[in-house]
DNA sequence: GTCGAAAGATTCGATGTCGAAAGGTTGGGT
DNA sequence: ACCCAACCTTTCGACATCGAATCTTTCGAC
């Protein structure tokens, strides 16, 4: 069973026969397995008028406490975007009514953003659907081949610096 | 040893305990070792004044054969982008004197692109270096770890349609 | 108290990406 | 011969993202 990757490392091998390209193996397919996936997500998202952005946004608010609420600060870091990305994304989300901005008591540095009613019961609603699009996108590997695949991944986040 | 998705993780049973967040553990791990792995490539680049998109398609046209030449549509397929994105980077690769275009004989439909002699010479004076930084950021995995993981990767990359 | 540096969010400008539409080319069916 | 559908690339418009600069607020040093 071969796969894309495999034939870059072909080519590869042919172009340049003393360029060692194990690394490849693994960063290669990350990268593809990652956009493969995004665009899955993606797919199932737009049947439900929502963009991954959005649906990242809502589901960082709504897991992160009962009152579904988080300094701009803070939801930067979960969503690994810059500052300005999320000033742009929290305007829009407020348009549409999904969140709200508010003044951070005893810090007037701080905009606090919240999850309205309606953000979190569309967020609470998908969920559940996206969680078993992403289970189908797994179906080729088994329970203990996920697990084993998510362990390794966590080593290798943790040695990138992603506790 | 834990890593941000195990506390997300935590975060979905106190949220949600009833949603089974098990596919997250794999999706989301793939999700942010390919952005900080990305992240690290641009870093390692940036100091040879190059994007990750110009390195990537000097390195495909370069593996791709001896002549280092490939139509339009091969390239996107290969790069996993959009025409309207290629004809835009190869506009902006030519002013740069990295590659030129020209007719496909026997068929006027397809555009050819090549390296130039320079493109050549940079593509391959940077990817060694290129690989012993994505050597680098996996260390925390020993060879048999590696391994393993790409062959999860190329398993899962199979069933999502990627031969 | 006051000043200066650091923290946090926003604005601004530039850029990269995509989807949809358009333009030219090819080949098959009749 | 001709047409039409499919193919390949480019153009166009919209939009998301980021880095740098800006603005306000906070906090510590003195």
């Amino acid at each position: 069973m071969r796969d894309a990757v495999d034939g870059i490392s072909d080519q590869w091998a042919r172009a340049l026969p003393d360029l060692d390209v194990t690394p490849m193996h693994v960063v290669g397919r990350l990268s593809r397995a990652s956009r493969l996936l995004e665009r899955g997500i993606k797919d199932h998202l737009a049947a439900r008028d929502l963009e991954p952005w959005e649906f990242d946004s809502l589901l960082t608010l709504l897991r992160s406490n009962p009152e579904h609420t988080m300094c701009m600060k803070d939801v930067t870091a979960a969503m690994l975007v810059s500052p300005a990305t999320l000033t742009n994304r929290m305007d829009r989300l407020v348009e549409r009514g999904l969140v709200t901005r508010s003044q951070a008591p005893g810090n007037r540095r701080m905009v606090l953003v919240t999850l309205t009613d309606e953000g979190a019961r569309l967020a609470t609603e998908i969920v559940y659907s996206h969680v078993a699009n992403e289970r189908r996108m797994l179906d080729a590997l088994d329970p203990a081949e996920q697990e084993l695949l998510a362990g390794l991944l966590r080593k290798l986040l943790h040695s990138l610096g992603d506790g």
